[in-house]
DNA sequence: AGGTGTGAAAGCGTTCACAGCG
DNA sequence: CGCTGTGAACGCTTTCACACCT
């Protein structure tokens, strides 16, 4: 484990210490524990027990307490975790004592919603600029941005010092954007749009498919009717291809 | 090795049969895989090798191989997949030969986008009611539909036969839409709200957090900054981090 | 006593590599 | 031959259970 080093400690933005090298999975539910302990603190908690926060956070304690020992945090035994404290720890760990400059392309339907989302700036970020190819759309104001020409990138990237990039284009458009983020330097980028992006190594690339969601959903609900709609025959394990199959006919031929 | 089903057997009238059990890993990647295999089939492909529709849905051949394996499917050895025949087959397993209906609940910022929200509409669901608390915003009309009162959920939910909830409020209100929503007998719901949910067993919940997905590539970005920042002892060795992830995602590059 | 930190075990998911079919 | 389907190996994640600290 670490030694004693006071995480989010004043100063030194420039000598940083290495990180632990956490575990994917790790990684991704320090938002969720960071967020926890923020409603504790709110509420005036001052210390919480790894059963405390693991059920604040949909977790069960093991793994809160194995994910915060990969940080070499400290709980004190007997007590649990300082609220304060683990928030700074997490939030340095998280990269989330600087705001970081996110630039936003594509300002249709989603993008809209994205670029007025109090999250963003709740949480950590700083929505720096929003971008469109479409000329009818630059120029629009949007929660007092004003939409630029994708052209301007380049420019506005090196003023702003964007970290992320989000796309929120058609699929069409989105490898385009991706060539054209990277290219100006942003080495993380959130992809909105349902298609596989390719970038080079050493740019880190996140995927949120809404539609995706909704079909994970569909799959379990399908599922759950086939398991209530089967008496407790012996199970046939078969698996029946639509061809004629009942139910409502298939509006297929779907696509972007 | 165990008597594996052969799919194509034409369904039993009126009986659903069992779903072969998926892991749940790749009940996330078939959505992936279906809309890579509809671009496919709209390029006018007929067939397609393992590599062909792993490079297109990002993921390696071994796996995807795997996970067709799973459903019983079948390619042609020395040939590939037929395309027209995996689309009906995921699409039977995902459930989408049935439009199941949406109830979205929270018109606010990100609600109304993903009431416009195409990908929705074009992936198999139907966006069948919008409600929300706030009687302000009840009336308006979003994409030909009107907004309604929550209050009304239990007799829309009927008339509707409401599949799956999708939860846009802010994270206050969440808790009590669930819960409103399991009790008209919803059994999916898709969380968009920065909180945790609890529902009872049976009901599948499913969580986006926008914000998380952002301090994650947060962590990679001050990660890396980390390592470029470090005196040259090591540093190169592990910014390249040989047989692997350096990064979130096994997304690697991927040519198209 | 109370609760963290952690080896060890169990469980999943991915990758490898090749048998075997078309 | 080419390419699928799949056992077997591997690595990551979760869970367990308890030593150890306060």
């Amino acid at each position: 484990m670490s030694q004693h080093r006071h995480p989010g400690a004043p100063g030194r933005a420039g000598a940083v210490p290495a990180l632990p090298d956490l575990p994917e999975a790790t990684v991704a539910r320090l938002p969720e524990y960071l967020r926890a302990l923020h409603n504790l603190a709110e509420t005036g908690h001052e210390t919480v027990s790894s059963e405390g926060l693991a059920s604040a956070a949909g977790v069960n304690s093991a793994k809160l307490r194995k994910d915060l020992s990969h940080l070499g945090s400290y709980g004190t035994r007997g007590v649990g975790y300082d609220v304060a404290l683990l928030i700074d720890q997490i939030e340095y760990v998280l990269g989330l004592t600087q705001r970081r400059a996110v630039a936003l392309v594509g300002v249709g339907n989603l993008g809209h919603a994205l670029a007025g989302y109090d999250g963003f700036v709740s949480r950590g970020f700083r929505i720096a600029a929003l971008f469109d190819a479409d000329a009818a759309r630059v120029g629009e104001e949007i929660n007092g941005l004003v939409v630029r020409h994708i052209d301007e990138l380049p420019r506005v990237a090196a003023e702003e010092a964007i970290a992320i990039g989000v796309i929120a284009t058609p699929a069409s458009a989105a490898q385009s954007v991706a060539d054209q983020l990277v290219a100006v330097g942003v080495t993380s980028i959130l992809n909105f749009a349902p298609c596989v992006l390719s970038v080079p190594e050493g740019v880190d690339l996140r995927k949120v498919d809404l539609a995706i969601e909704l079909q994970i959903l569909s799959f379990h609900e399908h599922r759950k009717a086939s398991l209530t709609a089967l008496p407790a025959t012996g199970g046939s394990a078969l698996t029946a291809l639509p061809g004629g199959l009942a139910v409502t006919d298939p509006q297929e031929a779907i696509g972007t």
